[in-house]
RNA sequence: GUCCCCAUCGUCUAGCCCGGUCCAGGACAUCGGCCUUUCACGCCGACGACACCGGUUCAAAUCCGGUUGGGGACGCCA
């Protein structure tokens, strides 16, 4: 069996958003699962809005996402003598001709067409001029006026398009550039391309593009049209629903591999399963269950998996990961040791790597602040004697660990006669600020017995100052 | 306007192709409970959907037609 080629061809005029990442993901996952190869390519044929720095965005993202590819990225600029060898193909074979109508002209009749309530498609004036090539010509596809091109969608199934619909579609712009239409397919074919996966709101230039192919006596690539991301008011996903970009779930401290497992199932589902690693994803992944119906996406589910991905890793590698937003805060240096540590015990309650660097504040900085509202309820003159008995006896303590601890605390309890959760909220307070946190035990642990006695005798201070 | 696509809980979806096992299953969110030194985690439970109308059939979420709703395309953008 041949050996299958897909592709994913972003366009660098902006940061690669939901969309296209889920785009992405489906061609390699194809790919992958088939043992075939994942091209990228960059279609830049849009002069006016590609930029460097989208391309370089678009990369970073692919690369975070961790979705290699095999080939490229080719960009169509460096393969402009390519295209037009194709067109000349077309030209001669009768497939194409030169039109002299103005870019200003069209615009005027596509206008009244669509006030007139009629299709806006081109008239066909230049068709039998037989104009030669020139300045501000363009070249057209000629494309049948009768018949109907059918497209077998993996995904939609057949779908059949009268030509009379199509128009004859410019295939090369005056400045010589292909137009998005004629460079995909020519890329397809010269690539090697066997499926075609992509948004669904390019079906209605498949029978345009399966013309091209014919013409130019190409096989054609499988077409699988996946149904596009929607926001919440399901319109398709743009800047106005917020987070659209991929970096910027990074900068969300999100993980890659929950931002992954929320898009693949968008569309695509395997039973009931929810959580998938790579390689089950790659095992798993047929284009035959991806559904028609367009998703919303919402961001509560990605804070699960996120979540639940952040409970599996292992501290060690958090560590790595926390380093950038730790340094955003104004935290202290600490070894990877006592990190990996305190990571440990917010692993199970925190959905982002932003709310974990803000949760390990009380871990890193010196002079920890007290809530006013946890410190007038907690730190009350009872306390003291509880305060000061503690600090006695983990003074004492041999090994200043969790197991060692819960006795100390237990005994304390009983001797004075108070609730263990009686005491706990108040040591809870003196030693992280506030009335939320991990385990006593384990942040004392963590934290060590110097730090422990020295907030705790900062809370005497401010029981005594009340 | 013309053409194309889509339609199951608030959201992601299973089931639909090959009608009965579905008074529709799972997950997220929400609410309640358990666990518990707090907050979480975890566990248990609740809420909650086949868009509508008609047809075919002994039987329809599943097949057919229509309606409505949503989306897409109609560029010298991709």
């Amino acid at each position: 069996m041949e050996q299958v080629i897909t592709r994913f061809p972003p366009s660098p005029t902006g940061a690669l958003h939901i969309g296209g990442a889920r785009t992405a993901l489906f061609n390699w996952l194809f790919a992958r699962s088939l043992g075939g190869r994942f091209v990228l390519r960059i279609e830049d044929t849009d002069v006016e809005r590609s930029t460097e720095e989208s391309v370089k965005a678009i990369l970073d993202a692919m690369e975070w996402l961790d979705l290699g590819w095999d080939e490229g990225p080719y960009f169509q600029t460096h393969r402009l003598a390519v295209y037009r060898q194709y067109a000349r193909q077309l030209l001669d074979s009768g497939h194409a001709y030169w039109c002299e109508c103005s870019a200003e002209e069209l615009e005027v009749r596509r206008g009244q067409a669509l006030a007139e309530g009629r299709k806006p498609k081109y008239d066909g004036s230049c068709r039998s001029k037989g104009l030669g090539e020139g300045a501000n010509r363009v070249l057209r596809f000629r494309t049948p006026e009768t018949g109907t091109t059918l497209l077998r969608d993996i995904v939609k199934g057949a779908i059949e398009f009268d030509n009379a619909e199509l128009d004859d579609l410019v295939i090369l712009k005056s400045d010589g550039i292909p137009t998005y239409n004629f460079a995909v397919v020519i890329d397809d074919i010269t690539m090697g391309i066997t499926h075609v996966i992509r948004g669904d709101d390019h079906v209605n230039n498949t029978p345009r593009q399966i013309l091209i192919y014919r013409a130019l006596g190409a096989k054609l690539p499988e077409f699988g049209h996946v149904p596009m991301i929607h926001g919440e008011d399901r319109s398709p996903l743009s800047k106005r629903h917020g987070a659209t970009s991929v970096m910027e779930y990074k900068r969300m401290g999100f993980l890659p591999e929950a931002l992954l497992n929320c898009l693949v199932r968008l569309g695509w589902s395997h039973g009931d399963q929810e959580i998938f690693t790579r390689d089950e994803l790659i095992e798993k992944f047929t284009l035959e269950n991806v559904g028609k119906s367009p998703s919303i996406f919402t961001m509560e589910k990605l804070l699960w998996l996120n979540a639940h991905y952040i409970k599996e890793k292992r501290p060690e590698e958090l560590v790595e990961l926390l380093r950038p937003f730790a340094a955003l805060r104004d935290y202290p240096h600490k070894s990877d040791g006592f990190l990996a540590g305190a990571i440990r015990t917010l692993q199970p309650r925190t959905h982002t790597l932003v709310e974990m660097a803000d949760a390990m504040r009380f871990y890193m900085v010196d002079e920890i602040q007290f809530e006013p509202e946890a410190a007038v309820k907690f730190l009350t003159a009872d306390m003291r004697e509880v305060f000061g008995r503690l600090i006695s006896e983990l003074s004492a303590l041999e090994t200043f660990d969790e197991t060692s601890l819960e006795p100390v605390f237990r005994t304390t309890a009983e001797d004075l006669k108070v609730k263990l959760g009686k005491i706990a909220q108040p040591v809870r307070v003196a030693l992280t600020g506030g009335t939320k946190s991990p385990g006593l035990f384990e942040i004392m642990e963590v934290l060590g017995r110097e730090t422990v006695i020295a907030r705790l005798k900062k809370g005497l201070e401010y029981i005594a100052g009340n």
